[in-house]
DNA sequence: ATTTGAATACGAAACAATTCGTATATATAA
DNA sequence: TTATATATACGAATTGTTTCGTATTCAAAT
């Protein structure tokens, strides 16, 4: 089953907080989403369900409590939404996204520095 | 009528058109979607018909055929998108989403350089 | 005047994403 | 053992997006 990567929007935010915890069940997930928004278990239960049809998640089903762990790449996910971003938005000029991306989103001046580093490099090659 | 900053795929790749070229028909706007997709002309009419109900496009109708011009800002638009993507996709982090944006996506050493540019004054304010 | 071609309007089907109610199983504590 | 709390499974309603068929209007060419 090819991987995918056009996550729906709702299991981009489930795909973070499992690429960040690496194991989570359908409670650890869904108490981590009630931050945000609201929405009932049993939501955030059959999204993870249909995550694991598609193919973007493995579980453990051994015990009663299921483990979910993500299964698609976060860097090729994050590149393909940004491939497509810079496509669909900024018809296909890379610099105008970064650009924007850093004009109002503060980036702090440290993250600045860091950017400036990796042009550095990325020019030398 | 608050305008909609949050387009879907097919809103956003008519924006695009209308962006760059001020005014147009639907017979404009789909004699280019044509060349990259396909899709028949009413289809094109129909969203472009929903666009104005949302309030993202304006029209003209005092003659037979309708002129078209987009109501939303290009540059708030692709903002809100942007700042859209940092958050869901990089957890917040607009460094990540650059260095993501330049990595694969090839970057011409010009589009480097005003780059860098772009950030020694932002750095300097 | 009639035909023809190109335009809009409109409804509805097809598809996709989200949300949640209800049934059922299972472990644990009383 | 029974009650309770917590899990999963599943179906279905709801909402949003895309697509297109068909009806109608209007202008221009014959």
């Amino acid at each position: 089953m090819a991987a995918n990567l056009k996550p729906t929007e709702s299991e981009l935010e489930i795909l973070q907080i499992l690429w960040e915890k690496g194991n989570c069940t359908v409670r650890d997930v869904h108490e981590i989403l009630e931050k945000n928004k609201d929405a009932g278990y049993t939501t955030t239960l059959k999204l993870m369900q249909i995550m694991h049809e598609k193919g973007l998640v493995t579980r453990d089903t051994s015990a009663k409590t299921h483990i979910y762990h993500a299964l698609v790449n976060q860097e090729k996910t994050q590149q393909h939404l940004v491939d497509k971003m810079i496509d669909n938005v900024f018809n296909g000029s890379a610099a105008r996204l970064v650009m924007q991306a850093l004009g109002n989103h503060t980036a702090s001046k440290d993250e600045i520095d860091s950017i400036k580093k990796y042009l550095d490099e990325l020019s030398n090659k």
